[in-house]
RNA sequence: GGGCCCAUAGCUCAGUUGGAUAGAGCGUCGGACUACGAAUCCGAAGGCCGUAGGUUCGAAUCCUACUGGGCCCGCCA
């Protein structure tokens, strides 16, 4: 690619150097910038300002001017005697400020870029940096008890589009779902769901068991409404004869297949529903009750012991965070009975801690059994405090049961045993305490743990925040979210902020459809590039320019003989612009930031609609000249297709045209005029 | 008390991994449609890049200490 050759000229220039005595002997490398102003050329290096101690030290100079070593290097990549190349790649190069080398490319140059992208269509922007090494990445994991929300939308999109980028980087990617099907909070559901059955039996004359006899709903239970369509399912599965006695025997006794249908449902009817609304589908949805029933607890732990990080140990207590509250009221506060209100927000605790709990929800109901724990009998830990953790962790209750971490543990064991190299979490951030230990873990077992945490998503309603709780069933769903908005726009608007920003999802505005929607100036680009194509062939000059281009077609020659016309500096630019992609989307995928495709988006398209309003007049796309014609027709389809190949990595869709559903609702014009 | 994240225009956010005069959208004000899509474009106003030090040719970016906000700190899941 045209960089990486201009890049070498540099490069070839600077070993000149070393021959001619100004640089020490090494294998440097030459630093291409894009810079931020045209004036200062396509390219910028900077390598005589990094080069200058070394300079100084091969000319023995006290300190060395970085514009002399500049002028060296200038001075060899225009002679002929060290390259004959440059002279057809370079149109000029400069020395600016402090020693900045500021190239400018000789228009043909660029003009053949465009075939590059011709040519890859589709696959333009992909690049081999991962080499196809086996990379999951594993996002959304909700528990199967309940709807998602939005905070699950964001975990969703950031981590499917992530795929998407590593993919695109020359990674082979694999989705992946852990579905926590065991468990406390499991069981919760399906007590839900037997009580919700025995409420619908009598309520809707369910054939079978219209008689049958009430069962509470614990106040732990889950108690949203969709319970009530899984007990109805449920109910239903069973044969009519067998409904009454199902609702008769005592939960103990059926709390398994309970269990199990209850998840299963919520799975297929709720979750992956909602995820394929959005088109982000799993390749492997993984059950963590199977690691439970295939001993994969007590494989992953031998693994462990194997790397002799495991150790019997007795738990202290954790000192309680809060005891030395010496925060302000430090004199003569009231000293009262009555306590000092509490400033902030009271860690009361959350349930569901998962990516569930997107807002800590100061009414939800928690039951801390703090005496519980029984302490002072060793417990099998892992050393996690090794690898930075606060303390060591346990792998198993004083009960006998594994910990949630050890089946995590036994999860990611089974990844590695599958052959990822590579491994990519995408959490929520308030899961950023569980990070150290995870990793601890994995690094033990010989693999490399990432993991990507978002920040939380605020919901906001008329400008207030909406504070939501999953068992105070006031949630808002992302199914909700999905079906006022729209898949694009609600993936759109998640992938515009950096994951670690915490974002105020506002609902409003998401539910409005209309053109303040950064997804719509984004979309319509695209679909202006293929009216214009599109209408092209409506006039005399467009149809034979576009015959001109079928002509040339596969032709390489012909077609650069065409482009050749393509000589305004904002035409130019705009090809510099489309080549630049393949970087951003590897850069993007090495920082896990999809934000950057959106931004990339945007300011593509602005260029681009600039260069259209600004030469409407004169210099149009389908004009009187037919080689001009031809040559901008070429030019405005590859902008499309980088368009669409953006679009299409970000899942968002690319319209061809966007006249379909357009909101006209100026509906407070002249009320009171 | 400790750990992680954030702080940039009135608001929401970018800032190419340390580069040249810090940008965009929304909002405000003023302009541009007899021809390729005005869901667009052009211009103006708007900044102590949270504060104070440090590192070097050069800092919004890296280091330290503060200030303010978010998340977290169980043998729970």
């Amino acid at each position: 690619m045209i960089k990486e050759n201009v890049a070498k000229v540099i490069e070839v220039a600077l070993q000149a150097c070393v021959r001619d005595g100004l640089l020490p002997a090494g294998d440097y490398k030459a630093q291409l910038d894009a810079p931020k102003q045209a004036a200062h050329g396509d390219f910028a290096c900077n390598a005589a300002m990094v080069l200058q101690k070394q300079h100084a030290a091969a000319t023995n100079a006290a300190k060395s001017n970085p514009r002399a070593l500049a002028e060296a290097i200038v001075a060899r990549v225009r002679d002929p005697a060290v390259q004959a190349d440059p002279q057809k790649l370079l149109a000029s190069i400069e020395i600016a400020g402090p020693g900045f080398l500021n190239l400018r490319l000789a228009h043909s140059a660029w003009q053949g870029e465009l075939l590059e992208i011709a040519s890859q269509g589709k696959r333009f922007g992909r690049t081999n940096r991962g080499q196809g090494a086996k990379t999951m990445v594993e996002f959304v994991s909700a528990n199967p008890t309940g709807p998602m929300h939005v905070g699950h939308g964001r975990g969703a999109v950031l981590g499917d589009t992530v795929a998407s980028l590593l993919d695109w980087a020359g990674w082979s990617v694999s989705r992946e779902y852990y579905i926590n099907d065991a468990g406390a909070q499991v069981f919760r559901l399906a007590h839900a769901v037997l009580a919700r059955a025995s409420e619908i039996a009598r309520v809707e004359r369910i054939e079978g068991c219209p008689d049958a006899q009430p069962i509470a709903l614990d106040a732990e239970d889950y108690q949203g409404d969709y319970v009530k369509d899984v007990a109805r399912a449920w109910l239903l599965s069973l044969p009519v004869s067998e409904r009454a006695a199902a609702l008769a025997r005592p939960f103990e006794e059926q709390k398994e297949p309970l269990r199990k249908f209850s998840t299963e449902w919520v799975r297929t009817h709720l979750i992956e529903t909602d995820l394929q609304l959005f088109n982000i589908k799993f390749d492997v949805w993984f059950s963590e009750k199977t690691l439970h029933d295939q001993g994969a607890i007590e494989a992953a732990v031998e693994a462990l012991r194997a790397q002799g990080v495991l150790a019997e140990e007795i738990l202290e207590k954790p000192a309680d965070a809060k005891k030395a509250e010496k925060t302000a009221k430090a004199t003569a506060t009231h000293e009262s009975g009555a306590k000092a209100p509490m400033v902030g927000t009271p860690n009361i605790g959350t349930p569901n801690i998962g990516t569930q709990s997107i807002l800590a929800t100061s009414e939800s109901v928690v039951q801390h059994d703090d005496e519980d724990a029984p302490l002072g009998k060793p417990l099998l830990v892992m050393k996690t405090t090794r690898f930075g953790d606060d303390r060591d962790r346990p792998l198993f209750k004083t009960s006998g049961e594994p910990t949630y971490f050890a089946a995590d543990v036994a999860y990611h064991w089974d990844k590695l045993q599958r052959g990822y190299k590579r491994l990519v979490n995408v959490w929520g951030a308030d899961h950023g305490g569980y990070v150290s230990r995870m990793k601890a873990a994995v690094q033990s077992m010989g693999g490399e743990l990432e993991v990507i945490l978002f920040q939380l998503v605020n919901l906001m309603k008329d400008g207030q925040p909406f504070k939501m709780s999953k068992r105070a069933a006031n949630f808002v769903t992302l199914r909700e979210l999905l079906e006022e908005a729209g898949p694009d726009a609600t993936r759109f608007f998640f992938l515009q902020r950096r994951g670690d920003m915490a974002v105020d999802f506002d609902l409003d505005l998401a539910k409005k459809r209309s053109s303040d929607n950064p997804v719509f100036y984004v979309q319509y680009g695209h679909a202006r590039c293929a009216g214009m194509l599109l209408k092209a062939a409506e006039s005399p000059v467009g149809a034979r320019a576009l015959a001109r281009l079928e002509a040339a077609r596969g032709d390489e020659a012909a077609l650069r003989t065409l482009l050749a016309a393509l000589t305004l500096p904002e035409e130019l630019q705009i090809v510099q612009r489309l080549m630049t992609f393949p970087d951003v989307v590897a850069g993007a995928a090495e920082a896990f930031e999809p934000h950057r495709i959106v931004f990339y988006l945007q300011e593509t398209i602005a260029q681009f609609h600039s260069y259209y309003s600004k030469y409407k007049k004169t210099e149009r796309v389908v004009g009187d000249d037919e080689n001009k014609s031809a040559a901008r027709l070429f030019l405005v389809s590859q902008v499309k297709q980088v368009l669409f190949n953006a679009l299409t990595l970000l899942g968002v869709s690319a319209p061809e045209r966007m006249d379909a559903d357009r909101e006209e609702d100026e509906r407070d014009e002249g009320a009171t005029a």
